[in-house]
DNA sequence: AAACAGTGCAACCGCTCTGAC
DNA sequence: TGTCAGAGCGGTTGCACTGTT
């Protein structure tokens, strides 16, 4: 390469564009198009490099270019969209009419990617931190068993359990369980998990082997998928109305298999996002939250509801809310499995 | 009112891709 | 097949604006 960027030529003017030169631009493509863009700006009567009038053009002139906040709903396909392209904002901004590539991704590190960190998500794998996720008051549940992890298995991620079976595995190593407790050892883990887990939810581990998913090594997810985690629970979409749109899609994945094969389980669980203090024995999924009817659309104080009319920060705790579930001590998963 | 910090976004930079020759 | 130039893309920068002290 090494080749000179075109704008160093003498002359060639350079940052914030005129309304005159804008007008300039304009009129020029309207009446012959952008045709070449090395070429455009002498023609146009331009003192700007080719690469600049394009620029120009294609993130700000265009007529067809949609201004202002974006709404939840394009944010929603934003995020979606970067969960499966990655930092394709090209591609991203394809499937946005009226947005462009820069736009998104200028909005993507200023808006959803502090969000997303705030809230505790990798914006890169699209995946829960696992360093952030608490564990300890899952596994320090006195009466979590070995039965009770099978089950579990079903409610959370995957590979977030067999992280808590690993550290579990040690802890009984340590005699730290109660001497009633199974010790389970670590090739029963693989046993089990293997039997509970379809094949296809292995193979698109981002994980390669478990050594490099104890490591937390989360930076080694490949960009094409970086939502394999989730790719085999639910996806949302917006069109379905079932769930909320405003939410990221790992937040769905406890609602995923768990919820379609325990029907129950929503009403046994009656989580709301009031549900912060460790010592609530309200461990309960709102029914507003996870268990709006397919057929009929979100109540007004739904997840969508409340999204779609709240702050930034509205946003951040109601996701936020919804990963934040914990194990109330004592609580035996037996009870509403 | 002034200084400072934080935020958002337009524009630029440098690299890669692609097609013409 | 290799070279070159144009176009496109993702990352970064700089500045204007806004909020806070």
């Amino acid at each position: 390469m090494g080749r000179s960027p075109c704008c160093d030529k003498n002359g060639l003017k350079k940052g914030p564009w005129t309304p005159e030169e804008d007008m300039k631009l304009t009129q020029y493509i309207q009446m012959h198009g952008p045709g070449n863009w090395r070429t455009l700006p002498k023609n146009a009567g331009l003192e700007r490099c080719g690469k600049s009038c394009r620029l120009r053009w294609t993130n700000y002139l265009r007529p067809d270019i949609k201004r202002g906040r974006f709404s939840f709903e394009e944010e929603e396909t934003i995020i979606q969209l970067h969960s499966v392209l990655g930092n394709k904002w090209s591609a991203i901004a394809a499937r946005l009419p009226g947005r462009t590539d820069n736009e998104i991704k200028n909005y993507w590190n200023t808006h959803i990617r502090k969000r997303l960190l705030r809230m505790g998500i990798d914006p890169v794998t699209h995946a829960p931190r696992l360093d952030l996720l608490d564990l300890s008051s899952l596994l320090s549940s006195a009466q979590l068993n070995l039965s009770s992890l099978i089950r579990l298995q079903t409610l959370v991620n995957p590979d977030a359990l067999r992280l808590a079976m690993n550290i579990l595995s040690s802890q009984n190593e340590n005699q730290l369980f109660n001497s009633q407790a199974p010790v389970i050892q670590p090739n029963q883990f693989d046993n089990i998990i293997n039997q509970q887990i379809p094949s296809n939810d292995l193979t698109t581990s981002p994980f390669h082997n478990q050594s490099q998913f104890l490591q937390g090594d989360m930076g080694h997810f490949p960009v094409g998928s970086t939502n394999s985690i989730f790719q085999n629970n639910i996806k949302p979409t917006t069109s379905d109305q079932s769930l909320p749109t405003d939410i990221p899609s790992f937040c769905y994945q406890m609602k995923s298999d768990s919820l379609s094969d325990n029907s129950s389980f929503d009403q046994s669980l009656n989580y709301s996002s009031s549900t912060t203090n460790n010592n609530s024995q309200n461990f309960s999924f709102d029914n507003s939250v996870l268990s709006t009817p397919l057929s009929s659309p979100p109540p007004l104080n739904s997840a969508s509801g409340l999204i779609n009319g709240s702050t930034e920060d509205e946003r951040d705790s109601f996701c936020s809310n919804l990963l934040r579930f914990e194990i109330p001590e004592g609580l035996d998963f037996e009870d509403f499995i």
